[in-house]
DNA sequence: ATGTCCTCTCTTAGAGGA
C-alpha cells in the first residue's frame, strides 16, 4: 500500500495537474493540504470520477486538508486537532483507510518568528505530540502525514545558516519534531535515506528547483506499531518540474500489506 | 529587500499568505 502527502497549493487552481498525477501515480492513500478551498467548492466529483474516496475539510482562501482512498471510501475519525476550541483553521483530518489510522495534517507555517504566528504554530506542536501519544496508546497502525512546515536537521535545507532565524527551522520547533521520533514514531523517508537530502519542497522563488534550493517539509511518520512493514519511502520529486506545479512535490511511503492474522494456537505447535 | 504564485476584494491592483 502506497500512502503519499502532498501540499497541492490550491486543489482547483492544480486541478488538470492533479488528476494526471492521480491517474499516472495510481497512489492507495493521498493526504492533501492547502486545498484552497471553502467546503463546497471541493472538486469532489472530479475525484470520485477519478475512482478515489474522499473526506475533506475546507475553509475560504487558506488551509484545508483532504483524505482521498483508491476504490474505498475512507471512514473519517475527526476533521479537528484536538486541544482547543477556539482554533478554526482547517488543518486536521483523520481517518480509518485500508486497515490503518491515517492522520492528516497542515501545521501552520509560523513565519514571523518570534510573534503570535510563531506562538500559534508551537502551540499547535504541543496539540498535536498530546494527540500522538494519544494514538500511541491506541496501538493502531498510524500514519501521520502531511506539511509539518518543520525542517527537521540542518541536513534537510539546502542552506542552514540562511533559515536559522526561520519559523520553520528554528530550534523550538527542531525538537518538538525530535520529540515526535523519540517517543516512537518512525521519519519514514529519513529511515529510508539516512543519506541523502529527500528535500520535498523548493519555493517559485530565484529557480530554486533548477538550482535545487529545497527543504524537507513533508514528512511520513509511521507508528512503532506500523514502521515494522516499511518498505521504502521517497519523494516524486519531477512532479515538481511539471507545468503549473505546486512549489511541494508528492512525499510518499510503501507499506507491506498487514500480515495475517495469527492462526490459532494447536496442539501441533512446537513446545518452547 | 527581493523574487513567485495563489486567493480575495472596498476587483482588473493591491494586500496577505506562503
Amino acid at each position: 500500500m502506497r500512502v503519499v502527502t502532498y501540499n497541492v497549493n490550491s486543489i482547483n487552481a492544480r486541478l488538470p495537474n492533479f488528476l494526471r498525477w492521480l491517474s499516472e501515480y495510481s497512489p492507495d492513500v493521498v493526504c492533501l493540504q492547502e486545498l484552497k478551498a471553502p467546503q463546497d467548492k471541493f472538486p469532489e466529483a472530479a475525484i470520485r470520477n477519478a475512482g478515489y474516496g474522499v473526506v475533506w475539510h475546507g475553509q475560504k482562501s487558506w488551509n484545508g486538508v483532504a483524505i482521498l482512498s483508491k476504490n474505498a471510501e475512507p471512514q473519517e475519525i475527526r476533521r479537528v486537532l484536538p486541544g482547543d476550541p477556539e482554533d478554526s483553521h482547517s488543518r486536521y483530518i483523520e481517518a480509518q483507510v485500508g486497515g490503518i489510522v491515517v492522520g492528516c495534517l497542515y501545521l501552520p507555517n509560523g513565519n514571523p518568528a518570534p510573534g503570535p504566528k510563531f506562538e500559534y504554530k508551537l502551540r499547535w506542536l504541543n496539540r498535536l505530540l498530546a494527540h500522538a501519544a494519544e494514538l500511541l496508546l491506541s496501538g493502531s497502525p498510524v500514519v501521520l502525514a502531511g506539511d509539518y512546515n518543520v525542517i527537521p536537521t540542518e541536513f534537510d535545507v539546502y542552506k542552514p545558516e540562511r533559515w536559522v532565524d526561520d519559523a520553520l527551522f528554528r530550534i523550538e520547533v527542531r525538537e518538538a519534531f525530535a520529540r515526535l521520533t523519540k517517543r516512537g514514531w518512525v521519519d519514514s523517508v529519513r529511515a529510508s535515506h539516512p543519506n541523502q537530502s529527500m528535500y520535498t519542497y523548493w519555493d517559485y522563488f530565484r529557480n530554486a528547483y533548477g538550482r535545487d534550493a529545497g527543504l524537507r517539509i513533508d514528512h511520513l511518520l509511521l507508528s512503532p506499531s506500523l514502521s515494522a512493514r516499511l518498505v521504502d519511502a521517497g519523494v516524486y520529486r519531477e512532479v515538481r518540474g511539471w507545468e503549473k506545479a505546486s512549489d511541494h512535490a508528492p512525499t510518499w511511503v510503501e507499506l507491506q500489506d498487514a500480515p495475517a492474522p495469527a492462526p490459532a494456537a494447536s496442539s501441533t505447535e512446537a513446545p518452547h
